[in-house]
Formats: structure tokens, sequence, C-alpha cells
RNA sequence: GGCGUCGUGGCCGAGUGGCUAGGCAGAGGUCUGCAAAACCUUGUACAGCGGUUCGAAUCCGCUCGACGCCUCCA
């Protein structure tokens, strides 16, 4: 019997805006999509937020035994610079600027975005498509959408008819909209006269003559629109309907919107069981973007250089720090929350690596199962590794208990502590023991080691002049001393 | 203006109609030659005003405030 059999998993689906049980298509499979960068800049520190929610779910999911196919697409192309429909294509635009090759442009982020979600130890998706790689996908969709009559041609460009397809389906059951509101609350742009309404959106849009990115179609050479790939994608690598679809909470609108609009008209039904939106990563009370300047780059975390933090801090504790939100909750960004979260890290990881050394009584003083059960629950109520975090923190304190002599455990209930703590912290929340590896640089090992023992010797001979200048010079140059009752250990910073 | 989310103790951040969130900081203690570290214990709370209820910080209404979306954005 697999794990998620054994579960009562419930996700916020935010169509119905409740908790509802997960329930998959197909007993087993879980068909994930989440809407995945515009490669046409660096990866900020927010973008990353949104991904390391799906990382975590996607984990969650495979360590309950499902098996998960989670497709993550990159945007290359057809993302306007304004959705007035008739601003210059983001990627076409910063070629132009650099005066390099728009797949240039797509290459050099391509390979950032994952340089950077591998430092924070990402899970690699099942599928990774890219928009430019399934042009005929979408003009195939099109052609259907203008045969049901849901788009029109106007100069070579397609839009589709929201009022017309809103005749028959409601358009905006997602983000809680109504059409009559749109028609009034839409800010009329110059330029898009090629529309019969302002809120209809672009499956197709002729390229001008001077624009590098074009593709032939019938309508026209042109470039394909922004909605309308993440549903070719999606539809082509995971079915009609699959289970869940992710991305950040400012996609809902418009573009899953859209995106829900394009399947019901091409396809009939609607696309997605479940949709989750992972709330904004904030900084000085305001969201994190790169068009309004306020943000901050994931290198500049690890390096320290960046006016908003006074230290570096590695890819675990940014990672730490992430997970202790909700995912649905906004998350405000600074150095203070850094600042603790690195200290509770690193008590969290103390307490795992002392485990091994733990011994086995001959029966458990606390509750080991309950407990175990209490972190799935966490994880089961809609992935609350906040509430998850602190029952692993809980453990930490068993942990010390029984090193302290407080509490007593079993070998089979031990050996059930470890697991479980190495499982959640490690495979599911994505975390890395970085002290472990820090300190496993044997030569250095080696050397404090020595000054170590030379301390023992000065402080066994009451020199103390001499046992505190080692002490004291050594954390001068970031290596610091422990002292504990089993001898001293040290860490470098 | 419309739609939506939120307002928790010094800070961050969960959750909930009656029963400890957790982390960081603070206080007390254990250990130590002294420290540091580590560990143990621990106080302070639910924006304001009304209402529903035996009981609300948790539900409802209003007020104030913050943020997001309504235009590209994770």
């Amino acid at each position: 019997m697999a794990l998620y059999q054994e579960q009562n998993i419930k996700v916020y689906n935010s169509i119905s805006g409740e908790k509802e049980n997960f329930k998959t298509l197909v007993d087993g499979y879980v068909g994930m999509y989440v809407c995945g960068p515009t490669v046409y800049s660096n990866v900020h520190l927010g973008n990353v937020r949104t991904f390391m929610s799906f990382d975590m779910v996607f984990r969650y999911l495979k360590h309950l035994g499902y098996k998960v196919r989670f497709v993550r697409n990159i945007t290359d192309a057809g993302h306007l610079e304004n959705d007035a429909d008739v601003g210059e294509d983001r990627i076409a635009k910063k070629a132009r600027l650099e005066q390099i090759e728009p797949m240039e442009v797509v290459q050099r982020y391509t390979v950032d975005f994952h340089n950077i979600l591998n430092k924070f130890n990402f899970l690699p998706p099942s599928i990774e498509p890219t928009a430019t790689g399934h042009i005929i996908e979408q003009i195939e969709i099109i052609k259907t959408i203008i045969d049901k009559g849901l788009a029109y041609e106007v100069n070579g460009s397609v839009y589709f008819d929201v009022l017309k397809y809103n005749e028959t389906k409601p358009y905006g059951i997602l983000s809680k909209r109504n059409v009559e509101d749109l028609i009034h609350n839409t800010r009329v742009l110059d330029g898009q006269s090629d529309k019969k309404n302002p809120q209809d959106f672009a499956l197709w849009k002729k390229a001008e003559p001077q624009h590098i990115m074009r593709w032939p179609s019938p309508w026209s050479d042109g470039f394909p629109g922004w909605h309308l790939e993440c549903t070719a994608m999606s539809t082509k690598y995971l079915g009609e309907q699959f289970d869940i679809h992710g991305g950040g909470m400012d996609l809902k609108f418009p573009h899953h919107e859209c995106e829900i609009a394009q399947a019901e008209a091409c396809n009939g039904h609607n696309p997605v069981s479940y949709w989750m939106h992972a709330n904004m990563l904030i900084m000085n009370g305001k969201k994190m973007a790169k068009s309004t300047g306020n943000y901050i780059l994931p290198n500049e975390i690890f390096s320290g250089d960046n006016q908003h933090i006074t230290k570096a801090y590695s890819p675990s504790v940014a990672r730490f720090f992430m997970l202790q939100a909700h995912y649905r909750s906004i998350l405000d960004f600074t150095n203070n929350g850094l600042l603790a979260s690195e200290k509770g890290f690193n008590r969290l990881l103390d307490g795992i690596n002392s485990i091994t050394d733990l011994k086995a009584g001959n029966k458990s003083t606390i509750d080991i199962a309950a407990w175990r059960q209490k972190c799935y629950d966490a994880m089961n109520d809609d992935f609350n590794s906040p509430i998850l975090i602190a029952n692993l923190f809980e453990g930490v304190k068993y942990i010390n208990q029984i090193k302290e002599g407080s509490a007593t455990i079993s070998a089979s209930d031990l050996e059930l502590l470890q697991n479980t703590m190495t499982v959640f912290t490690f495979d599911i929340l994505g975390l890395t023991n970085i002290t472990k590896a820090d300190n496993s640089s044997d030569k250095l090992e080696g050397a404090v080691d020595l000054l170590i023992n030379l301390r023992q010797e000065a402080r066994a001979n009451k020199d103390f002049a001499l046992s505190d200048k080692i002490r004291d010079e050594l954390a001068a140059s970031g290596i610091q001393l422990k002292d504990g009752k089993e001898g001293t250990t040290f860490t470098t910073n």
C-alpha cells in the first residue's frame, strides 16, 4: 500500500477558495504544470520562492509514492511588454538592447535559471518545454478555437473573443471577476484598435518588419501569445485534463484565466482539477519585481553583496527562511528574518547530526509514531511547511532530551526518529546538511584538531593565558571552538 | 473606482469558536578555570468598535491601515 493511500491530503484550490480532498484523475499518478520564468533577465528571489513552493509539493507527492509528471516551462518568446498586446516581445527587446541574438538571451538566462535552482537544491522537473519548441501545437490550437467561432483574425493577428466565449462559459471563474466589471474597468490604451473589445487577448501576433522573432502561420509571420504557450504545452504533455496547475499569485489574472478560457474553447472542458497559487515575496513592504527594481538576486544573498542584507547566507538558509512561511502567505524579506532563520536552521542541523550519537534504551518515554504522524499531518494540510518545521524542532527537543538522559528511546523508535528527521528535512523540504559538508575538509580538520589538543594540554596545566590565546586567535580567523561534554568541536563561518 | 488577501507578543511567522505553534531576541538556570557554544525553563499576543454565542483573537458587520490584481511580472 502506497503512503498516499494512508494519508488524507488536502489542497487549497484557488478556484473554489477552499481546501479540498486531493484525488487524482488517475490513481497513483499526478500531472502537475507550473508556469516557468520568462528568460529575459536573471531570476530574482521572488521568482525562486514560487518555484521552491512547487519543488516542495513535487518532493512531497513523490515521497508519498505518487508517480508525478511535473512540467515547468521556459517562456522564451511571446511575452509582450504590456497587455495592450501592442508591446514588443520582451526577449526581442532585450536582444536589441544588448546587440545579440534573441536565442542568445534565452540561452544565457536559462543557464542562469538552472544554476540558481541547482544551488537551491531543486529537483529537476520531469519535462521542461520551451514556448518556441511548440509553435506548431500553438497554431493548431488557434485553428481549433477559430473554427469554434471563439477567436477572430484582424490584420494578421488573432484574438480570443472573450465576450463570445462568455455567452456559453463564464469568463473570470478563477479570478472571481465578471465580464461586466472588466468592460467598465479595463483601461483603454492606445494602439489596440485591432481588437473588437479591450478584454480580448492575443493568440497570435503579426510581427512588425523590424521584429526578429517570427514564425510562419496561416495568418501572418509572427509569434504566439503568452497565454497560449502554457495551454499548448500542458495539453501536449499532461493531456486535456490534469491534476495540478501552479504559478505565482500574480499570474491568476489574466494569465491563468485565459488558459482556462483557451482550454475550454479548444477542448470543451475545464483543464485543471486543482489551481495552486504561491504568494508573493515582498521586500520593504512592496512586491519584488524586476520591472520596479525592488528585488534581490539569489547570488547577492550568497555573496552578501546587497544593501538590504548585512552578511552572506547559504542557499539552504534562504530556503529554510522561505519554507518557514506558508506558500500561500505573503512573506517579507528582511535581514533580521534571515539571521533568525540561520540560527534556527543550524540548531535543526545540530540536532539531526547528533542523532547518530544517541544510545537506544529498553523502552521509549516519547511517542515517536504519533510525532511522526504529526509531521505528515502538517504536510497533508495543504503543504504546511511552517507547522512541519515546528514539529521538526519538537524532534530536536526529543533528541536533546535523550542525549541529556531525561528521556529514553527504544532501538526501533530511534531508527524511526532518525528516518523521520532526515526524510522530512532533506528529502521533502530539500534542505542540505551544509555544516557536515563544510567540516569534511580533512586538512583543516587535522590542523584544528591539533590546536584543540594543545589547548587541552594548556588547560590541564592551568595555563589559561595560552588556552585563551588559541581560542581567541582561531575565532579571529573564523573558527569557533565549542566545549562540550564529549570534548571540543569547532565550526567555521 | 472594481475584485481579492491580510492586520497575531521586541522581530519573523503558524493556527484556532473553549485546550502550548515554532524560530530569533530577552530573562532565569545547567555546564565551564572564565567565556562562548550547547541544553533546560520561561514572560509578554491576536488593529479598533459593535454584534452572534455559555464562551471569540477565531464567526458576522462597520471603521482604520497594509498589500496584491485590475497593464508585463513568480
